[in-house]
RNA sequence: GCCGAGGUGAUGAAAUUGGCAAACAUACAGGUUUCAAAAACCUGCGAGCGCAAGCUCUUGAGGGUUCAAGUCCCUCCCUCGGCACCA
């Protein structure tokens, strides 16, 4: 009998499957059609990961069952491809990232395609294409249009040794990823995007969609919406007043002092003149921690005091208005009111600047020990005293709005989306600076506007883009009065170009449209997507986003893209740490596949672990699942020409169909492979006893896992059509259950017999069969019978 | 600190959602085959007692609900992921 050899049969079905087109979604096909999408690579010089494969090969084979089940499926792939790599190796070396990226595109389609994957390469999109970015930048335009592209000073991450502005990914603990100087913040005028304002359909259409609870969770938090309450503080010596905002007005009669962000506009106005050079000092240190120190020295909370007070508005109190870094700035208005009692942080603070300390809800700790946060009665609050703290809240809130000094408010944790990076290797942002119109979008007909080919990356030094120093480029006509005008410099982030690739996957050649409005009606949304959970808060929360302004101004027919999100976990090195060429220990696909061929790669990793978790490789496991496939092999040709299948065998068959149906849909693959292997099993003990017609359905039901072996089979068992385009199989529930069923037999809930019985018989008759029974006898002597539990076809508890 | 996910054999893990704990795989041990090795195949494999039939115990710790708990409830410990002075 001929060896499974898989060197010898993959690439012959993976060229067959491309030549004849197998895997080419059909747009407005009569087929309920089924868009899944896993997360498009970033190109790295490194090749695919063994994670990619992961994740890659699990949703393929939950397409390929789909195919079968009569779904028009599409499954495309595609290469987010700017990014920091190609330009620090342009850097580094002169190429061109274009050319660095085609090359590592080509490498990745090999591995993907040596993997048997399924994707339609007919609609492959790459980010970096002038003929893609034309349109993340049209996108960008609509988004100026609408007033929600605007700039703002904002700080960027700043080597002082490199002179380059870097990426927060690039600011390793502090320190630049390159040099190890500790970065600096510095200001900068920067494009920014108004995510803020679709904060509140961010959480409400997450109601929706079907995303895993704890990616739901994740994104709520981190928009963080919380109610409270606006509050002013009249100055005293000034006519102007302080907002802050708190979620516990309830509190408000226990405030002993304001608390502003050293960033706050009315610092240096509040400044006492003996105070100032205290203040000045204290300002001046502050700015100078960096990110990282403030959030390192979060412990340690500082301030100083202005000098000044303003007014509580309910009791009409003297309060002091410190300064102190503790503070958000860009929060809540960056102002607090400091309620010792009842605030861990302002408790804190309070004791370390002797600061009074009153209580005004009444609880179960110890004030003088620390700060009770909970809700409570209220005392020391005047005409509000014995109220609870929700009652409270309420009527203080009403109080303030009627006397005009507060109202009802919400705050975001989120923050607007910082787009500019000053980076080389990214969309040029299609904006104009004219020293007359100010600023003016590049107008619609002169999209894309392409980067300019250089022979230098190096950044200027000045914290602009290395494209600042192109003044070829820099230097154009403005698009209104035609007098000399700049080109914005900077480019846009990472996450342009992911934020809706899924849309032109959809119509990837359209030149006049992202993408055909009547086709997007046929395939959105994305029925299925997965991906990683490092990409929750960034990644899905801006594609979201971007969605939804598209949907709102009509050039996509649905607000949510995606209608269920699972997220797989990452594969580490078999030593449990990061797969990472530092470390040695990264596992190459390609050696995996020549050794032991692309269907024990991509079983293997299914059956490695429960998707969604983390999991550290093993190759002793992996060679369990080739001795499997080869198991599966020889069986097949050796049973295939029995005629009859037994009907133990076609019960056992059933139900593996039933199982592995589940499985797949709910990306439980672990366990399908489990039960094909149990299956396997069970046929090499029963091999007289399986037919031909079991070997034919078992190869389609294993098709999607293992195309490449099951294929081959199928040719060999002498089929003349591709295994691939068979319908799936169904189960019968009759069979499944057969003929008798095993029923436990417990005294005091243990397990003392079991009896073989056929299905459906009544509690009467297990009853005889089982206090006859000897066995059970033995128990039973003695004792008396208090209650009998029976559950149909399952057990039956006898208790004494 | 807060939010989320977990804690089951030597190891990766299963458990129809309250009904046989440890499926499947790896590792290990013994055997068949072989001049030998590898491969393949067979047997065993949570712990304890027992010649055996069998019995008892066992899912991070402790308590509870139930005829019945890995699964539900309460208290606590530990690991991982996210957020982190957000008032």
């Amino acid at each position: 009998m001929e060896k499974y050899n898989p060197s010898k049969i993959e690439k012959k079905w993976q060229n067959f499957w491309l030549k004849k087109g197998f895997y080419q979604a059909k747009d407005f096909s009569k087929k309920p059609k089924f868009y899944t999408l896993i997360e498009f690579p970033y190109p790295s010089g490194d090749g695919l990961h063994v994670g990619h494969a992961r994740s890659y090969s699990a949703l393929d084979a939950v397409v390929r069952k789909k195919r079968m089940q009569g779904f028009n499926v599409l499954y495309p792939i595609g290469w987010d491809a700017f990014g920091l790599p190609a330009e620090n190796y342009a850097i580094k070396t002169g190429v061109h990232p274009s050319i660095t990226v085609k090359k590592n595109i080509n490498n990745f389609r090999r591995q993907m395609r040596s993997l048997g994957l399924s994707f339609d390469w007919k609609r492959e999109v790459n980010t970096t294409d002038p003929k893609y970015y034309k349109w993340t930048q049209w996108i960008f335009l609509k988004l100026f249009e609408n007033g929600l592209a605007y700039k703002s000073k904002m700080p960027i991450n700043w080597c002082p040794s490199c002179k380059i502005g870097l990426a927060n990914e690039e600011v390793v603990g502090g320190k630049c990823e390159r040099c190890g100087t500790v970065t600096e913040q510095k200001e900068k005028e920067q494009w920014m995007l108004k995510i803020t304002k679709y904060a509140d359909r961010l959480i409400d259409d997450l109601g929706n969609v079907d995303y895993l609870d704890r990616i739901k969770t994740q994104q709520i938090n981190w928009i963080g919406k919380s109610f409270g309450t606006e509050v002013d503080f009249k100055l005293e010596q000034l006519d102007k007043k302080i907002t802050v905002f708190t979620t516990r007005i309830d509190t408000i009669f226990g405030v002993t002092a304001v608390v502003l962000a050293p960033e706050h506009a009315l610092v240096r106005e509040v400044t006492t003149e003996e105070k100032t050079a205290e203040v000045q000092e204290y300002i001046k240190i502050s700015k100078q921690k960096s990110e990282f120190e403030r959030t390192k020295l979060e412990k340690e909370k500082t301030g100083v005091f202005t000098g000044s007070y303003c007014i509580n508005p309910l009791n009409n109190e003297r309060v002091q208005i410190w300064v102190g870094d503790y503070v958000v700035a860009t929060y809540g208005g960056g102002a607090v009111m400091m309620v010792p009692a009842h605030d861990v942080r302002d408790y804190e603070f309070a004791k370390r600047y002797n600061l009074a300390i009153k209580e005004v809800v009444s609880g179960n700790s110890d004030i003088g020990k620390q700060a009770f946060v909970e809700c409570g009665k209220l005392i020391n609050s005047g005409e509000f005293t014995g109220l609870p703290s929700k009652e409270a809240i309420n009527k203080i809130t009403q109080l303030l709005e009627e006397k005009k000094l507060g109202k009802k408010t919400i705050q975001y944790k989120l923050r607007d989306w910082v787009f500019s990076r000053q980076h080389y290797w990214g969309e040029p942002i299609p904006i104009i600076y004219c020293s007359k119109c100010g600023i003016v979008p590049v107008s619609e007909k002169d999209l894309p506007v392409k980067l300019p080919f250089v022979k230098k990356y190096e950044p200027t030094g000045t914290g602009e883009s290395p494209l600042g120093a192109i003044s070829k480029w820099v230097n154009v006509k403005c698009p209104k009065c035609k007098s000399p005008a700049k080109r914005e410099t900077d480019t846009m982030p990472n996450w342009a170009g992911s934020s809706w690739y899924f849309i032109r996957y959809i119509d990837p050649k359209n030149s006049k449209n992202l993408a055909d409005l009547r086709k997007l009606k046929y395939w959105m949304p994305v029925d299925w997507y997965n991906g990683g959970m490092e990409h929750t808060t960034l990644h899905l929360l801006y594609s979201r986003f971007w969605h939804k302004f598209l949907y709102d101004i009509g050039v996509v027919p649905q607000p949510e893209p995606y209608a269920k999100r699972t997220s797989h976990g990452i594969v580490l090195a078999e030593d449990g740490r990061k797969m990472s060429k530092s470390w040695g220990n990264v596992i190459n696909p390609d050696d995996v596949v020549r050794e032991h061929g692309a269907d024990t790669l991509r079983v293997y990793e299914m059956f490695m672990g429960p998707f969604d978790q983390m999991i550290a490789w093993d190759t002793k496991g992996m060679i369990g699942v080739r001795r499997f496939l080869e198991r599966m092999w020889n069986l097949t040709l050796a049973c295939v020409n029995n005629k009859k299948s037994d009907k133990e065998m076609l019960s056992a068959f059933n139900k593996l169909v039933k199982k592995v149906s589940e499985d797949l849909d709910s990306a439980k693959f672990n366990t399908a492979i489990a039960s094909f292997m149990e299956f396997s099993n069970l046929m090499s003990a029963n091999q007289g006893k399986v037919g031909k017609d079991i070997i034919e359905k078992l190869l389609i039901l294993f098709a999607p896992f293992a195309p490449h072996i099951t294929e081959e089979l199928w040719r060999k068992i002498g089929k003349k059509t591709s295994v691939h385009l068979q319908k799936w199989v169904g189960y019968s529930e009759e069979l499944i259950q057969g003929e008798k069923i095993t029923l436990l037999v417990q005294i005091n809930s243990k397990l003392r017999d079991k009896i073989e019985v056929v299905p459906g018989v009544g509690q009467k008759e297990i009853e005889a069969m089982v206090l006859g029974n000897g066995k059970i006898k033995k128990w039973l002597e003695g004792k008396e019978v208090k209650k009998i539990i029976f559950v149909p076809n399952k057990l039956i508890n006898i208790v004494l």
